[in-house]
DNA sequence: GCCGTTTTCGGCCCGACTGTTTTCAGTCG
């Protein structure tokens, strides 16, 4: 069983305690216990009881739970619990708008098990016969039902950013002397998004009135005085809210989250003899306010330096702040290379010329043409005769656009983990990507092996997208990481964060773990056009989350520490 | 169920909105 899976059977037993209306604190116990496990950068199999209790969150019965789940595949309570609840009512949990208790009372009253069980329910009248619904509960219910499916899900992080923005440029038409932020998981940086967060200061009601009239609303969710929701076309959610301009620094905190960095501050803030809400920091004995206009206040106030939004996951950053040792993170702009993206020799759409121009405007020192191998037929992959040609023309306009080139390849992994080139052609570039494209069903051990036996080839210097996940799309293929890190410190292959938005792949949790153990890491576009570029933002965002510093990224070093720093130029130790 | 420079017991984060109601419960974020 890996983490996810035990975490989905902990938040599952949490779901079902709250439907059958337990003890509140148990409850959060469990939930918490879901997500301490779902983010854990390790394999929560291979440890025992002791190991397990170690981790904050993680107590006796949790843990012992843990271990069961994980030997077993299965879980006692859980089955003591299903055999309360059937486990389709989860399902209706996730209906907006239906909680826990309505679930328990439409299956006690109503005998309601499923999401079919509970239209039917509906439309005959039953559900407004029950006290404490009505009509609109019944409308409420159905209109979720039929909407499930088509809102359902999360969002990729830049089509939230895309979105929020274009919610934003509208309504600073309408009020030119509003501020405007996007807070929430957007702002945090998360790899997905499900809905959108907009915090407003500086303006009135009627913002909000004008909000629900933006051309792009499906229907409007709600709409009062200091809040306005509504799902947008395609599916988004977007909740504008409107605070009073003293409180925008607490409001700025209290909305970009996450819920454990809030729960964890407010915390501290008891301790304190404080406060924390959405207006600000309070003194507890006289209630008078004593923070809240600035985020930075709101964080002075309870002894923390100001934490960048890409670090409220509560993975530490509270201790970091209250003793001064947050990492200085790395940015978009430390990046002077891009070290992987494709032209018209494979796949790609633009020239090497085209794509070094487009570099220089981003702001690029160098970059490395990396087309694909010949495994990717589909991609016009090349041979070595292919590639070593394409490797003097990219040597023969090194320079152009001001831009210092690297003639490389993102050389496929074979099944056996042998690579799809030979050596003596992967020896003569200056830069070698490997890639997992093919063969994802292997199990993990299998696949680990693979990628370290790719690694050791000493022609390697950077495993692209490591973990071969698309986001939303497709899971990972199991690999173990801690072995994958161990390897790429042993060898100096730098291990990529990609820059694709479905990819994003090392994820803001392995990359950490990378960054823990001392490998070398790249932030790379895997541009396939000048376009491409751009997403480079998106890695750094990855970067940030991750807790690296400029030092851990070697595309943040000038052109000659770069290739200096590259696997095939260290003095083997 | 977890946790501990007050504590091994008694705490545990908080406010807005909605709908069904005459004072509040449920849901959401």
């Amino acid at each position: 069983m890996d983490n996810l899976a035990i975490a989905r059977l902990l938040r599952e037993i949490a779901d079902l305690l709250e439907i059958k209306g337990d003890n509140p604190f148990k409850i959060r116990a469990y939930r918490n216990g879901g997500d301490i496990v779902a983010n854990h950068p390790h394999d929560l199999a291979t440890l025992d009881a002791v190991g397990l209790r170690e981790i904050p969150g993680i107590g006796k019965d949790l843990a012992m739970r843990i271990l069961e789940i994980a030997s077993t595949g299965d879980c006692a309570y859980h089955r003591e619990l299903i055999a309360e609840f059937p486990p389709s009512v989860l399902d209706m949990l996730r209906l907006q708008g239906v909680g826990p208790k309505t679930v328990a009372t439409l299956y006690r009253e109503l005998g309601v098990r499923t999401l079919d069980d509970l239209e039917a329910a509906c439309t005959s009248g039953r559900v407004r016969a029950i006290r404490g619904m009505g009509p609109k509960k019944e409308a409420l219910i159905l209109k979720a039902l039929a909407e499930r499916k088509q809102y359902a899900g999360r969002h990729l992080l830049p089509d939230a950013h895309n979105t929020a923005a274009a919610v934003v440029t509208y309504l600073q038409a309408q009020a030119p002397d509003a501020l405007l932020t996007p807070v929430g998981s957007l702002r945090r940086g998360r790899e997905t998004c499900g809905d959108i967060d907009i915090l407003v200061t500086g303006a009135d009601a009627s913002l909000l009135e004008l909000f629900t009239r933006y051309r792009l609303i499906e229907r409007v969710l709600g709409h009062g005085d200091t809040r306005s929701s509504a799902l947008l076309q395609g599916g988004f959610q977007v909740d504008v809210r409107l605070v009073p301009d003293d409180c925008r620094g607490a409001a700025l905190q209290y909305f970009t989250g996450s819920k454990a960095h809030n729960i964890a501050l407010r915390d501290r803030a008891i301790g304190l003899g404080l406060k924390l809400n959405e207006y600000g920091v309070f003194r507890t004995a006289d209630d008078v306010r004593v923070a809240g206009t600035t985020e930075d206040e709101v964080y002075a106030a309870l002894g923390l330096a100001w934490v960048p939004p890409e670090l409220r996951e509560n993975r530490g950053e509270v201790e970091a702040a209250s003793n001064g040792t947050l990492p200085t993170l790395v940015e978009l702009t430390h990046l002077r290379g891009d070290l992987h993206m494709h032209t018209t020799a494979s796949d790609g759409r633009d020239t090497i010329e085209g794509m070094a121009e487009a570099a220089a405007a981003a702001g690029l020192e160098y970059i490395a043409i990396t087309d694909h191998s010949q495994a990717l037929a589909m991609a016009n992959g090349l041979d070595e005769r292919r590639a070593l040609a394409h490797a003097a023309r990219i040597r023969g306009i090194d320079g152009h656009a001001g831009v210092r080139l690297l003639a490389g390849i993102e050389c496929d992994i074979l099944p056996d983990g042998t690579l799809d080139l030979n050596d003596e052609c992967l020896a003569q570039l200056d830069i070698v990507i490997v890639s997992v494209h093919s063969a994802f069903n292997m199990d993990k051990a299998q696949m680990t092996d693979r990628l370290i036996r790719a690694m050791e080839n000493p022609h390697v210097d950077v495993v692209g997208h490591p973990s071969g996940r698309l986001i939303l799309r497709r899971e990972a293929y199991p690999f173990d990481i801690d072995a994958v890190v161990a390897a790429a410190g042993r060898t100096g292959v730098a291990l990529e964060i990609n820059c694709q938005t479905n990819r994003l792949d090392l994820s803001d949790i392995h990359a950490r773990v990378a960054r823990d153990r001392g490998a070398p890491l790249v932030i790379s576009s895997d541009a396939h056009s000048t376009r491409g570029f751009s997403r480079l933002r998106w890695g750094a965002i990855v970067a940030r989350r991750a807790w690296l510093q400029p030092k851990h990224v070697l595309n943040t070093r000038p052109f000659a520490a770069f290739t200096a720093g590259l696997r095939r130029h260290r003095q083997p130790s």
